[in-house]
DNA sequence: AATCACCCATACGCTACCGTACGGTTTAAC
DNA sequence: GTTAAACCGTACGGTAGCGTATGGGTGATT
């Protein structure tokens, strides 16, 4: 039987990490990565994919790497957007909460996964500690910019969950504009 | 083969349903609502559950009213913590945050799933409507107060979601106390 | 004490998925 | 062209859970 595939008849393992990804991105959080499935949408079978992984905890562990690569970058992403703190604090806003990728509140409900537990915890604190560094160029001293940072972050992934789950509540147009505007009004200083 | 179980030999809906409720508070989200596992809890069979429910959805759904009924009650519960709405607002606060159990998290992640949502959109709207009403008590305008229920619920589900997924991070002791009252100082008016 | 509705256990088939065994095919190197 | 490694398909066994069929037990009612 001919191979009727892509470009590259071949796939890698960063192929199936990649689908993996995609997979919770569609919904399912971690029950969606599951190698039959995803061999069917890779157009291939579980012959790959035992080629490429141990096991799925092996692709789980490999597409949780891919996903925190991608958060970091994000924060890196926003860092870059402006020389005024502030600037940068819209800038981690909106990309934080502009998305409706389910991804991070399916891993959020796995907590307790031990693959998914360090990935979490690594992924929140670099976001974390980049707020209160934010603070404290604004002149905020360190404790208080630590709280700020904190109810910052709060903020963000409430955010998140609340558009995620009841996004009708969420404002939308003008009304939108006006609420962001309050947002960033009771975190800045002064 | 003798009956061998707890007080009353025989159970009832309500009984599955909270057992169904129990599972999740002890992990796994909506998958943890599994019936073979839940007999083996109960001391029981499969043939007792299909003699009270339909299938699977309708134990979900009957989970999820009980769990729905809980979340107003507690609401219920914190306004008649005080006279004073910033009390209340505190009250409430603490009913949502102070808990730890998974069961928000894990349902927020099914946020899509036919039965989760219209549950999670009543508990969210209710609980979004008892809090713009805390604000306009407070004087603050009708617009205004929606906003800043929007901010104080995000911060709620925030700080839930952080504290479930990086517990390490969450401030403890005097620290947390300082912790809280910037929050709220930040949501009072004036 | 007989009846009947209620409640439950046992046994079965079915589906989805994990992981393994193994043979076949493709690719690059020589 | 031959070879070896890389890559993949097929077939299989195993497990977990859903749902059904069916018979048996139990308790209230008469």
């Amino acid at each position: 039987m001919p191979q009727q595939r892509g470009p590259r008849s071949r796939l890698t393992a960063a192929d199936w990490a990649e689908a993996a990804l995609a997979a919770m991105r569609d919904g399912g959080g971690l029950a969606a990565i599951a190698i039959e499935p995803l061999a069917t949408r890779l157009r291939a079978t579980k012959g790959s994919f035992y080629w490429h992984f141990a096991n799925r905890d092996a692709l789980i562990e490999a597409a949780l790497r891919r996903w925190e690569e991608q958060r970091l970058a994000e924060v890196a992403d926003a860092e870059a957007a402006g020389t005024d703190p502030a600037d940068r604090l819209r800038a981690l806003f909106m990309r934080l909460t502009g998305n409706s990728d389910p991804t991070e509140p399916a891993l959020l409900a796995h907590a307790g996964h031990p693959l998914v537990a360090p990935a979490l915890r690594r992924v929140s604190t670099h976001r974390l500690d980049y707020l209160t560094g934010l603070f404290v160029e604004m002149g905020v001293p360190g404790d208080e910019a630590r709280r700020r940072a904190l109810r910052t972050y709060c903020g963000f992934l409430g955010r998140v969950q609340l558009a995620h789950a009841v996004p009708e509540v969420m404002p939308r147009g003008e009304e939108e504009r006006l609420y962001l505007e309050s947002v960033i009004a009771s975190l800045l200083p002064g």
